[in-house]
DNA sequence: CAATTATTTGGAATGTGTCTAATTTGTTTT
DNA sequence: AAAACAAATTAGACACATTCCAAATAATTG
């Protein structure tokens, strides 16, 4: 699907698909953060979704980031120790991080290989592996 | 170096050693982290350093772990989006992070294998690569 | 010792994120 | 359609980690 492809509809289908009811604010916060495709942040999406007229509060902005991310719709990107990054790329993937801009990039996880990894004690799950090369420009 | 090892005269070695002039609350928090062997955040370091008497001040606690980490003593674990975690084991090597329970585990590079990573643009250079492996009890 | 520089300090300020109790919205029930 | 109920949103207060600042202290130099 390519960027262009997301609208308000696709978004009330896939909030439908993840269980979550499709209200105006969710709606429009979905939309945020998908067609810009981008990793933005909790004040970057409320910048977006009240940048006409203002539609949602701060509340429902971090309530509704909060609750995409447990119902698997968007993925927390923890890179910046003063705010979080939400990223509409569900595919496991890992990231470039810019520490001179913030900037974030995604690594496609099928070219990268990682061996090694110690076993996990016994009772642990994996719940997810995060890659993050930090990267700036050359002084 | 064994744990038991780490004296606050060894401190005041490797603060020299990194260029950074050891002072009394330098060496007091430098102690805390390198003796403990631990992933440590600034409240756990100031709670430590001023578990006797008070002795030092929260803004320079502060002030101490990002001097250190500057110079390199330390290192950022970033991992946690409400706190920083300083690791005084600054060989290359990455994490475990339990995330019922906050605690980090060191996974030793030699074991992991990492291949695959994507060129990066001309003019960017890597600083780091932090591998984070989440893990969580079987629920 | 006086002068200068480096370090530390308390407390105010910042910024992200959460909490709460009250309102609004939406959906059932009758 | 009104009444009753549940779900979602809201403003604003709050919590907390971290930074900022200007004043005080300590250390170093001439």
């Amino acid at each position: 699907m390519k960027a262009c492809d997301y609208t308000r509809d696709n978004m009330t289908d896939l909030l439908r698909q993840h269980g979550i009811n499709p209200t105006h604010q969710r709606i429009e916060i979905a939309y945020a953060l998908f067609s810009h495709q981008e990793h933005l942040c909790a004040d970057q999406v409320m910048a977006i979704v009240n940048a006409k007229h203002s539609e949602t509060s701060k509340a429902t902005v971090y309530n509704t980031l909060n609750l995409f991310q447990e119902k698997g719709m968007i993925r927390e990107v923890i890179v910046d120790p003063s705010k979080v990054f939400y990223d509409p790329n569900t595919h496991p993937h890992h990231h470039f991080y810019n520490i001179a801009t913030g900037e974030l990039t995604d690594i496609d996880v099928d070219d990268i290989g990682l061996t090694g990894l110690p076993q996990l004690p016994p009772g642990m799950v994996t719940e997810g592996v995060d890659i993050i090369v930090r990267v700036r420009p050359t002084a």
